[in-house]
This record gives C-alpha cells, structure tokens and sequence, in this order.
DNA sequence: CAGCTAACTAACCAAGTGGTGAAATAGTCG
DNA sequence: CGACTATTTCACCACTTGGTTAGTTAGCTG
C-alpha cells in the first residue's frame, strides 16, 4: 500500500479526523483519545492502529500509558498531492483565459464543438 | 456519509488519484480515462462512481459519450481541512518557543514533566 | 433496419473495514 | 504477592470495496 493511500485512507473516517484534530493541539493517551466517542476501546485502538499505520500519529511508552502523537509530514504529503494537482486545474483555465483572448482578436476560424480541429491549427498561416 | 469522508475515501485510492490527476489538465471520456490502467471498464465505472458521489468530478453527456469534469470545491474542502489541522500544529509549536524562550529567562521556577504550568505565563513583567 | 461503439448494470467473489465482547498483557501501587 | 489501570489482541459479525465476466442500454451511422 502507497504511503498517500494509508494516509488518504485514514483521514476518511470521522472518528480518525476527530482524532488528528484533537491531537493536532497536544499528544494524548489513548483513554483521552477515547473519551469523546460513544465506541469501545477497542475500536479506538484500531482507529490508531490505522492512524499508525499510516505514519499520522506515532506513540511512545510511559509507564503503562501510550501516548499518541501527530506526525506532521504524512499531512504535508497529502496537502502536497492536493495542491499540485490545483495548480495543474488552475494553470489550465489561466491557459483557457489566454486562447479566449486570442479568439477575440481572430474570430472567424473557430467555432464550439469542431472535433476534428486539433489543437496546433492556429498556424495554418492563413495570414 | 460525510462529504470530507467521501472525498478522502475518493483520494485514497491509486486508481482514482491518478484519474483526478489526468481530469485536472482536461475532461476526458471514459475510454480515454480508462486505457492507462490494466483494468476492465466496468472497474474504471465503479470508481468513476465514486469519485462522482463524492463530487470531485461531474458528468456530461454528449452523443453517446460522458465526458468527466473535475470540480474544485470538494479538493479546496479536503485541503482546507489539513490546513487547519496543521494550523494549530504549528501555533503549538509556536508557543511552545515563546514559552522555552520565557523559561530561559527564569529557570528556576519551571521543570520538564511540569504538567500544571499553564500557557499564559508570559505576562509576568520581569524585565 | 442492422451493426457498431460508449458506457452502464447485474451478479458474483475475495479481501478489507468498523464495530463488538471477552480475555490477555504491561506497568503501577499497596 | 494481589489488585488495579491502560491498552492490546482475539474471535467474531455485518457490511463495504475493488475487481471480474456477462449481458444491457443509449446513441451514432451505413
């Protein structure tokens, strides 16, 4: 399993959000993770097996207790991934305002929906 | 369902990913989505379907054709999630600095493990 | 109309997920 | 040691997921 699918994966559950969020403003026991959530132990300890898994959180040992921690590069990773392709999104309508300008300025060779034309035609030297 | 889990369960796999990924440089027709992958169309469906109820992309249709849109809103959600997240990350830290910088100040008074010492000790005036 | 293409639905399967209760493990305290 | 607390593992359950093949629908075109 990719390293963005387990991280994708675990911020898919609310109860993991949840979790990361309360961990984003300190470390936790797994009791204090639990607190909130109408869930058993048990299925908290897996949510943070999940979140482990996945690099999100990692967890120390003191005396019996084990506490969790937010990691924060798997959250940058996933930030990453989500941004570039944006800015692949927004380069593409920057590009599109750009043709729109220049259809303006020689109209008549263009119209919607003209399958066949590809996309290099614009130096048919019609000029 | 939840919309942010819909949408991170929608980016949390490979297969989806890299289909957001080719839609965010230009709409594209099942067909076309499909042949990079080693998979049947009725598989590429199902994950279109996905992504789709989570509305990261929109279908048109024209002819017998169903051209795939990727749509922003629900990127700029999952994005905006992690970066609260990680903006409260980082005002941790950030207090966490000023408090190490107050405590080198007066050392004598504050020791690690001491779990009492509330965040707002700055105020003491003792410059 | 028949035939072709794009895309979907249906039925199925193996594997994974999210939850539970019961029992086990690890560490502290009296 | 024995009792108590924090946490995990185990065994089980219903449900979902990711994939398949086979068949179906929608729309173009000769």
């Amino acid at each position: 399993m990719d390293r963005l699918d387990a991280t994708f994966t675990a911020l898919a559950d609310p109860t993991r959000r949840a979790i990361v969020a309360r961990l984003a403003s300190g470390d936790a026991t797994v009791n204090e993770l639990a607190a909130p959530f109408a869930m058993t132990l048990p299925g908290i300890s897996k949510h943070l097996k999940v979140l482990e898994r996945s690099g999100l959180i990692s967890r120390a040992r003191r005396a019996q207790f084990r506490p969790c921690h937010l990691e924060r590069e798997p959250l940058d990773a996933a930030m990453s991934w989500i941004e570039e392709s944006r800015r692949i999104w927004t380069e593409r309508f920057d590009k599109l305002d750009e043709h729109l300008r220049d259809v303006q300025q020689a109209p008549a060779s263009v119209q919607y929906g003209a399958r066949r034309a590809a996309p290099g035609t614009r130096g048919q030297a019609n000029d």
